[in-house]
This record gives structure tokens, C-alpha cells and sequence, in this order.
DNA sequence: TGGAGGGTTGACGCAGCGTCAAGGTCAAGC
DNA sequence: GCTTGACCTTGACGCTGCGTCAACCCTCCA
């Protein structure tokens, strides 16, 4: 006769683990000594044993005993059931390892590489550390909301960074959020600047963003973000109105534009 | 300014998920509105964005806190240490699919092929279910307790069943545990056929099991299990004493033999 | 004005044990 | 006979990342 701490050594498991069986009746309980110890006949080592091959397989404890007595076709379909889940959990686990992979590649923040090059674009051009990051936050949102599209647009986004004007625009927004002046000349010209090019666009058709334009939502959380990041660009958003364009990470003509 | 579902729809995760990160800590408390509801800023759809990132890539949630404040250096540390154990993970789950494919393989114990085929052997020689089903037990045991050396021992012990004088014993033990009866004379048939094998065996030096033979629990228990499965084992086992034979699993020569 | 569809906190459940806590028991050495 | 250390007992909380009630309040629309 075993004690519990002998079992458990045999099938090299440990003694709660024993009792855990016991208490989801796994394992049936072993009569006790005069002192109420658990005491356990071969049986039982050889019981434990086959549940632990079975556990080790990856089956759920939950399952084991109905495995245990089931008919070899059953157990061949329950086998097949675990393998299966078995398999998903590891692919799970190897997207897990690519997406981890990605963030130890350098981008902390898992952005496609298209939109890495474009803020470093960005800041070659001049362009402030605080209106990059503002950038980026950005397009963490679009990326989550349109994880492929994005991709698909930033070739654009980075050709359009060698128009002069757009330059000279980013240039003046970051002067005026690294100062801590309401600088208003300064708004002004940036708002200008925006008009034309929205103008520009707008005469191009190159406005048109599909079926993506149909959801509002990202474009206002992205103003509201960068009014939070600067209260300043609440006004720039006031100056656009006057300027008769919505918006500003997706600008819209306004129905009738003010004379 | 978003609600709870719609914060959780945009990083699509649901609105308990939400909820869970700010009970850890992990996502800041946004202000409440006059009846009580959070209302959340787009700053907060990048942070909760952000979060999930690092949980798909495998990241503990208690780890991502200090990852999204973490410097360069300290983040890539952290990611390693990640994919180390994402490695791992999957290296385990790996073993147990291959071990769950040996169970679907045919054999529902998880035996050595070498044992499948030794207990196949023992049917073609007749021997009864009920003794071919202790022997599986055995093995069990036996390979839980050696899991590398019974390969080894396999081949021998099949080789063994050439023995004509084995072959008998183990028609007579499956006659005797198939009948209800407690047919004493079938019983020191099959004693007197153990002990002269037994002699053979020690006469011709093959009885030593090397180190093996130090751990006795393992033998002890398989002879017990067999007195479990069947109490007349202990009268076979009384049998050999007399015989100067002590044991049944594996068989030692008292000190003195009765006269 | 009533009902559907939001929101709130609080609490249990899940898998498989690890890990105290607060004792009772056993075997061995003095 | 007594102490000591190793082993046994039950009970209960902890861990991970939420899912899922329960019981109740708030808002909006027909």
C-alpha cells in the first residue's frame, strides 16, 4: 500500500495534483488508513499513469475519463478533436511570434513598414517631433480600422510629401505647436495653405476615397485626437470652416461656403 | 466623446475586455458623464489600440503597462524574453501533438510499438484477454517507471516467447484466471513450470537486470497489481516461496531455500 | 409613456494546479 | 517518554483574461 507522496512520485506528478484528480473524480478516492491518510493499491498507480499519458497528450482533464472508457472509435474521434485544437492553439501562438517578431524589427508599434518610411519622410523634411507623433498616433488609428487599405495608400501619401506646399504646411504646423504662443498669423497661413491644397484635390477629384468615406467615425476621432494633442487646432479648424472645408484629417466642402 | 461599446467596437474587443484593463490598471479611467457613463476621448482609442497590440503579439497584460513606457532597449529585452517563451509554449504544445499522434497511431496507451507487439504475440499464442490485460498494465508501469530502457528489453522478452515451456505457462495461467474455480493443481503446474524457467534463467546469468534491479517499488507493485486482478495470485505466489522463489515480476532466490 | 437597448457595479466561473494556513501523524533518535 | 522533522489532512485563495449572469439605472425613439 502507497501513501499519496508515493504515488505521486511514480507517475511523477505532485501530490496536489492527486488530489486535485480526486476532487474532479478523475481519480477515485482510495480508502484511508487508521488515521485518515489516503492509501493506494497498484491499481491506482496504473489508473494515474494513464491519465497522465493522456494529460501529457494535451487532453483536458475534463475529457480524460470518458477517454478512458470509450470504445476505439470514440476515442479515435476524440483524439482527433484534441489534435485539432492542438493545432490551432500553435498556429495562434506563431502569429503571436510573427506579430512579436515585427515589434522586435524595430517598429514599436507594430505600423506597416510603409508607414515607418513615411514618418521618417516626415521628419527629413523638418517636421516636428511632437506633430510626427501625432502623425503616428494617427495612423494607428487607421491602421486599425482599415489594416489593409493602409498599406495600399501610403505610396501616395509619401509622393504627395515632395509637393512644396504641402512641405512649407507641415513646416509652419510644427513651428506653431512647438511654441507656446497662440500664434494666430501663423494659424492663418496654415489654414491657407490647407484650403488651396483641399482646393487642389477637390479639382482633381482625387478626393474621392471610396466606400471608405462612408464612415465618419475614424475621420472625427482624428480630429478630436489632434484637438486633444493641441487646443490650437481647434481654431485651425474654425479657420478652415470660414474657408468653407469640414474636417481636417478628411476635409469636406461645406454645402454652401460662406461669401 | 465615445462610449464604452463604441471604444471597444473601433479596437474590436468587447466592452468587458474594456472594463478588465481598467480594473488592472492597464487603461487609464476616463471621466464619467452626468449619468455615471464613461465617455472617452480619441486619445484613449489609441492607448486601448496600443494595448491591443502587445496582447495579440503574446504579451502579458501585466506586461504591457511597463512595455508602452519601456526605452528602446528595455522594449526589445522584453520582447525577447517574450518570444523565448512563445517558443517555448509552442515547443510544448509541439510534444504533445506528437504524442497525441502515437495514441491516434493505433495504440490507445501510448505503449512502445515494441510492447503493442509483444502483447499481440502473447494473443496469437493463446494467452486470455484478462491475462493480456495485466501484462499491458504491467508495461504501463514499467514504462512509466523506465520509459527509455523497456525498447531495449522488448525484443528479448518476445524472443522469449519461443519458449515452449513459456508458451504452456501461459496457457495455464489463462485457463486458471479465466475459470472461476480455485483449482489448486493447475496452480503448482504453472509454479513448478515458473521455477524451472526460473533455475534456467539464474543458472545462465540472465536473471540480472543490472541497476534496474535496485529500485524494487517497481516490482513490488507489479505483483501486487497482479494479486489486485486476481487474488489466486497470492497462492502462486506462496507457491514459489516454497520453491524458493520470491517474487513473480521478478523472481529472487531466498536465502535459504526450504528443504 | 413604455420598451428596447444602452450603461453601471458585483460576483462567480473557466483550467490546472501552486501555495499558504493550521493543524494531526509517523518514525527515529535521545 | 519526548522531541524533531517529514508527511498527512482539509480549506481556501491565487493565477490569466476575460465570459456571463444578476440586478438595477439611463437614454432615446415611436
Amino acid at each position: 500500500m502507497l501513501t499519496i507522496s508515493q504515488l505521486a512520485a511514480y507517475a511523477g506528478v505532485t501530490v496536489r495534483a492527486v488530489r486535485h484528480y480526486h476532487q474532479i473524480g478523475l481519480l477515485p478516492e482510495p480508502e484511508r488508513d487508521a488515521s485518515g491518510y489516503r492509501r493506494y493499491s497498484a491499481g491506482a498507480v496504473v489508473s494515474l499513469v494513464r491519465i497522465r499519458i493522456l494529460a501529457n497528450a494535451g487532453v483536458p482533464l475534463s475529457q480524460i475519463g470518458q477517454m478512458l472508457e470509450a470504445d476505439a472509435s470514440t476515442f479515435a474521434a476524440a483524439v482527433e478533436e484534441i489534435d485539432r485544437q492542438l493545432g490551432d492553439e500553435i498556429a495562434r501562438l506563431e502569429a503571436s511570434r510573427r506579430q512579436i517578431a515585427q515589434l522586435a524589427a524595430g517598429d514599436r508599434l507594430a505600423l506597416a513598414p510603409e508607414v515607418i518610411t513615411y514618418l521618417d519622410r516626415l521628419r527629413d523634411i523638418g517636421v516636428s517631433e511632437r506633430v510626427v507623433a501625432g502623425e503616428r498616433d494617427s495612423w494607428i488609428l487607421m491602421s486599425a480600422r482599415w489594416p489593409d487599405r493602409v498599406r495600399e495608400w501610403m505610396p501616395g501619401k509619401t509622393a504627395q510629401l515632395d509637393d512644396p506646399q504641402l512641405i512649407r504646411l507641415y513646416r509652419i504646423l510644427s513651428e506653431i505647436f512647438e511654441s507656446d504662443t497662440g500664434d494666430d498669423a501663423r494659424l492663418v497661413e496654415a489654414a491657407d495653405i490647407l484650403a488651396s491644397l483641399a482646393e487642389q484635390a477637390y479639382r482633381s477629384g482625387e478626393i474621392d476615397l471610396g466606400e471608405v468615406a462612408q464612415d465618419d467615425l475614424p475621420f472625427d476621432l482624428l480630429d478630436a485626437l489632434a484637438v486633444e494633442a493641441d487646443p490650437r487646432v481647434q481654431r485651425l479648424l474654425n479657420l478652415m470652416r470660414e474657408r468653407g472645408w469640414d474636417g481636417l484629417a478628411r476635409l469636406e466642402r461645406l454645402a454652401e461656403p460662406p461669401t
